[in-house]
RNA sequence: UGGGGCGUGGCCAAGCGGUAAGGCGCGGGACUUUGGAUCCCGUAUUCGGGGGUUCGAAUCCUCCCGCCCCAACCA
């Protein structure tokens, strides 16, 4: 309960002092199934959960009516006042609504309105023996609340019927209940049973485990809830069952964050990049806009020095075509710093791996592009001597294909790479106190966020929250 | 003839008798010190299918097809 009220909370919602429980009702509601009795419309039966099953007919056939079905009013009074007192234990008596044994709807197949359970409540300890069933506590509380309109899923579609029925046979004040679909999302998977199931079997690290699509999840991820109810606005509500593409959401997180996040550089997998006519020993700070898209947001200064790290991606000896980043001779610019150019690389004698690679800059082009000399790549860096350490988790789909809900197996379609930990990342200086669920535009990478449960200034972890779009990823596949 | 509901582009979704909104995705272009963002342009002769009513139908009638939910003393 507590965990809901959190999550809501988080979500941006607030029910003031409008928190009730059907518990609160349980009084009135108990009233009321007395008033059933006495106007013939509701019986204590004694059949046994199994009877019961057996007596209530299948989908096609009608049921049967029980025994107990015409005990008088003064009988069923009696009994049910027993039944309070705790004379009877569990199971061995309900008192059910007489509507109709051959109803087309189930639910009408006269209904159990309570259930005997001597245990103790969450609210109201152990006052009850008695507990009322979902149908027979809905309308009622709805109704004492002055609900207007109940909203639910379509599977309550059944229920309006028996909804509709209480309320009247009462005479009390009738809300009206609509049904619309679920939202349902690609790529993962949404009933309460299959998440346990991916908790328990370890698939995932808990219920706010950042691939989990809970609230505690997205937002453990990243997500704010401003994106979460913009994407909720977009999909709108019908009452088609429907299969949300997972993008939609994505699309909503990364226009919320774009305006919001501030820019910084981190070097996810780092290569080291030696600038061969910079000065050796001299640290120089340079001027970055913190987020293009704000103006507000400032500027700050990123340390700039001779032994750079720069991500591996963004450098090869053999460039594949439409490739604008680093190779041996080429020119690109460093992100709000010089324009650099290739020398060559130096490998490892033994295993031929890049181990750095080498470049001269020109001390000219600082800044704006000076020269008017066009690049075709900017590339980001960080400074080696003055690089924060970082563990960084790049999360993807929990599942690799649109609808696991429609797999034999489940576990046999789980996304082998939803999780890739990298536990050598450089970051950006100023990044080294960043506080647990404080989030960031790793440039050119993607949107960032500290984690709330392993992150510390002392020892940081990012999650990726979301990818930025990667038109390169594209072109390279193609 | 058990009962209830739903079918509009790849995914959502407006429209409810006057001649198919919008978003995501996708494709193309412009711009760009993030291959990001932004900005243009394109993307259903047709609304599950057949008949019918009408000057006119996704919208009304009718038959058919497909999909989802229901037989807990769960919610």
């Amino acid at each position: 309960m507590d965990a809901i009220m959190r999550d809501v909370r988080w979500l941006g919602f607030d029910w003031g002092a409008h928190l009730y429980h059907a518990s609160d009702y349980f009084d009135q509601l108990y009233e009321w199934a007395i008033q059933l009795i006495k106007a013939g419309r509701a019986y204590v039966d004694d059949l046994t959960a199994d009877e019961m099953r057996e007596t209530r007919g299948t989908l096609t056939q009608p049921g049967s009516e029980s025994p107990c079905r015409n005990r008088s009013v003064e009988e069923n009074l009696d009994l049910f006042e027993r039944m309070r007192r705790g004379e009877f234990p569990d199971g061995t008596k309900t008192l059910r609504a007489k509507i109709d044994m051959a109803a087309g709807n189930v639910n009408l197949r006269d209904p159990v309105m309570y259930r005997i359970r001597k245990t103790g409540h969450q609210r109201t300890g152990d006052k009850w023996c008695l507990y009322p069933m979902y149908d027979w506590a809905h309308g009622q509380s709805d109704s004492i609340e002055r609900v207007t309109h109940s909203l639910c899923t379509l599977e309550y579609e059944d229920h309006r019927p028996l909804y509709d029925w209480y309320l009247d046979a009462l005479g009390i004040y009738h809300p009206r209940q609509i049904e619309f679909a679920r939202l349902n999302l690609s790529h993962t998977v949404m009933s309460k049973r299959k998440l346990l199931t991916l908790v328990e079997e370890g698939a995932v690290s808990g219920w706010d485990d950042p691939r989990m699509p809970t609230l505690a999840g997205l937002r453990r991820r990243g997500y704010t809830p401003e994106s979460v109810r913009d994407f909720c606005e977009r999909v709108g509500i019908a009452k088609a069952d429907n299969l949300v593409d997972v993008a939609l959401l994505e699309h909503c997180l990364r226009e919320d964050l774009n305006k919001r996040a501030l820019r910084r550089m981190a070097v996810l997998r780092p290569l080291k990049l030696v600038v061969e006519n910079y000065p050796e020993g001299q640290v120089e700070a340079l001027e970055a806009v913190n987020n293009p898209e704000d103006p507000s947001a400032g500027t700050r200064q990123v340390p700039f020095s001779r032994v750079l790290y720069i991500e591996q991606d963004d450098f090869r000896e053999v460039p594949p075509p439409k490739y604008f980043r680093l190779s041996p001779g080429v020119e690109v610019r460093l992100r709000w710093a010089y324009l650099v150019k290739c020398t060559g690389v130096a490998k490892d004698p033994r295993t031929g791996e890049i181990t750095e690679v080498r470049c001269t800059y020109d001390p000219e082009s600082r800044g704006a592009d000076s020269r008017g000399r066009k690049v075709k790549g900017t590339i980001h860096w960080v400074s080696a001597a003055h690089a924060a350490d970082a563990e960084v988790r790049l999360y993807e789909h929990l599942f690799s294909v649109p609808k696991p809900d429609e797999a034999e197996d489940p576990k046999s379609v789980l996304n082998p790479t939803s999780l890739e930990v990298l536990r050598a990342s450089k970051l950006e200086l100023s990044l080294k106190d960043a506080a647990p669920e404080s989030r960031f535009q790793f440039e050119r990478q993607g949107y960032f966020v500290a984690d709330s449960k392993n992150s510390s200034p002392g020892r940081l972890v990012f999650n990726r929250t979301v990818g930025l779009r990667d038109t390169w990823a594209k072109i390279e596949k193609a």
